[in-house]
DNA sequence: AAATAGAGTGAGTAATCACTTTCAAAAGTA
DNA sequence: TACTTTTGAAAGTGATTACTCACTCTATTT
């Protein structure tokens, strides 16, 4: 990794959060990062390998994350970490999630390839693994539920428009006795 | 409202909904409709006025349901009216709803114009008021948790990624006894 | 010192984009 | 009929797009 392929990929990575992947010439990364327009083209084959890079990236460290979280033993601490992952990824790299999230609902070629991951399964069976263990009547939905609102807290973290997360995560730790 | 400006709202709809704004020419579109290029032009203005047009409509009818839904008078039928309100507005026109959700996740200035709207405070209000009625201790924490339910529950349903919708809605209606 | 190789440049390319202009056929109106 | 307006098609326009190509520069290897 040299260093114009570095300010390539935060140029890129910035841009793309900014204004959207379409939205973004090669012309105007090139700019932004101080480069040759072709060296782009050289270090990542097209824009398409560029964004590729990029998301990768990301992929590996909510991986990670839910990998940590996994290893938790008490079913309690498990739900909370759960519910407190969208708030701590986020804010480490919150241009990585808004580009992420404004792929899924590009409904283009390119946002299938990352979305169809086996990411949410595992989330899923973790958190049904909780719920079970707490003694659930159906554990089945309620992690469908938490999944719902789990994903929906993401979404208003990267948009920015949620102002009371830590009363909110008082409010749903209370509720959920955890 | 002539019959080509019809064939052009039905492919662009149809195309928006597909591929997306920015991945949809208006060569794609003229093609798609059976009409000359120009036609766009003068009937919308420009592509942009043609994606005013189609998500306008989309506005009302969603304000009209929500207004049907506040017109309900026992707080429970309200709940459950709005848990129920997605399925019912994606069922109806799903086309509608996916380009709806794409611009909003497109982070582009288009995107803006239409979800500043004041629907959502609506909504909110709707709700807040129906669990005040019903003495639950928080209720200000409690409807923001349940529209973050029913908008998790509308992506979903855009995106066609949910096979359980009736189960899940018996769970949610047992678990907020409505 | 000669050869090789990778990093980097920037002008150039064909294709595609949103949009305009021109003009003719209908359709309405007197 | 004679006119005006509306509706439409077809062939443009310049700007922008992702991407290529011929080339230079620098550093390491032979």
């Amino acid at each position: 990794m040299t260093e114009k392929q570095r300010l390539i990929l935060d140029a890129a990575l910035k841009l793309f959060a900014r204004d959207g992947y379409n939205s973004t010439s090669t012309n105007k990364i090139a700019k932004e990062a101080g480069v040759s327009e072709g060296l782009i083209f050289r270090h990542f084959r097209n824009k398409e390998g560029l964004l590729d890079f990029i998301v990768q990236q990301g992929l590996e460290i909510m991986k990670g994350e839910l990998d940590k979280t996994g290893l938790l033993k008490d079913p309690r601490a498990k739900l909370k970490a759960s519910l407190l992952l969208p708030a701590n990824i986020v804010e480490a790299k919150p241009d990585y999630w808004k580009v992420q999230v404004s792929l899924k609902y590009m409904n283009h070629e390119i946002a299938e390839k990352y979305h169809e991951s086996e990411f949410m399964e595992n989330a899923l069976a973790l958190l049904l693994d909780a719920f079970t263990e707490l003694g659930y009547k159906n554990p089945a939905l309620e992690s469908q539920l938490m999944m719902m609102i789990i994903s929906s807290l993401f979404l208003s973290l990267v948009h920015g428009d949620i102002d009371n997360h830590d009363e909110l995560m008082e409010f749903l730790v209370k509720k959920y006795k955890l």
